[in-house]
DNA sequence: CGGCATCCTTTCTGATACTG
DNA sequence: CAGTATCAGAAAGGATGCCG
């Protein structure tokens, strides 16, 4: 569910802020496309972890945020992280002395 | 790190016993390619979550098993499975009266 | 602004055949 | 038995242009 290139890069976003226009979030992910951007987040909102929240406005504005069930995940994602921090990838000595 | 097809379903096999041959390995992931077995279970070697023991034998032997830091990590995988048991994806009412 | 459609490249996976 | 090599297909991802 959680499988794809910026999926956890966007949870981990929405959780350092609650509501969080696309655009924002489009900057706040250095490298995403707006097509894989929009993709995963559809998927993150069809599986329920998010939530979209489209103002109706003029100009356009829309919002995501965690959802209820997004919120249960987020401990073990923090867990996962924690793990991940704690383990870095052995360094490469190839080119060392 | 976990991030494949196969990864997943061999950290469990590997938690539900403690040491396990390649070929047993292969018949309880039903699906899994000799290719893609082998290169994740090199790769998860490699990244250090678990380990290759050969035991130099003829006929070929070689288990596999948790390391210190799969052990570490299998919390995280434990609580992110009971999560994923306690969400399962919505059902297809499509078909329904 | 937010999103879709198209095209193209890269990556992943599987089937098969072969080796010590 | 365990693993490698090669090939072909599927899938994921990225670049670009267009729309309301």
């Amino acid at each position: 569910m959680i499988q794809s290139r910026w999926k956890l890069p966007i949870l981990f976003r929405l959780y350092a802020d609650p509501s969080i226009r696309t655009l924002q979030l489009k900057r706040d992910l250095p490298g995403v496309s707006q097509k894989m951007l929009t993709a995963h987040l559809r998927e993150l909102a069809r599986d329920g972890l998010i939530e979209r929240v489209d103002f109706g406005e003029k100009p356009l504005r829309v919002e995501y945020q965690m959802s209820d069930m997004g919120r249960q995940l987020l401990p073990v994602l923090i867990a996962a992280r924690r793990f991940s921090t704690g383990h870095p990838p052995e360094a490469d000595d190839s080119s060392m002395a």
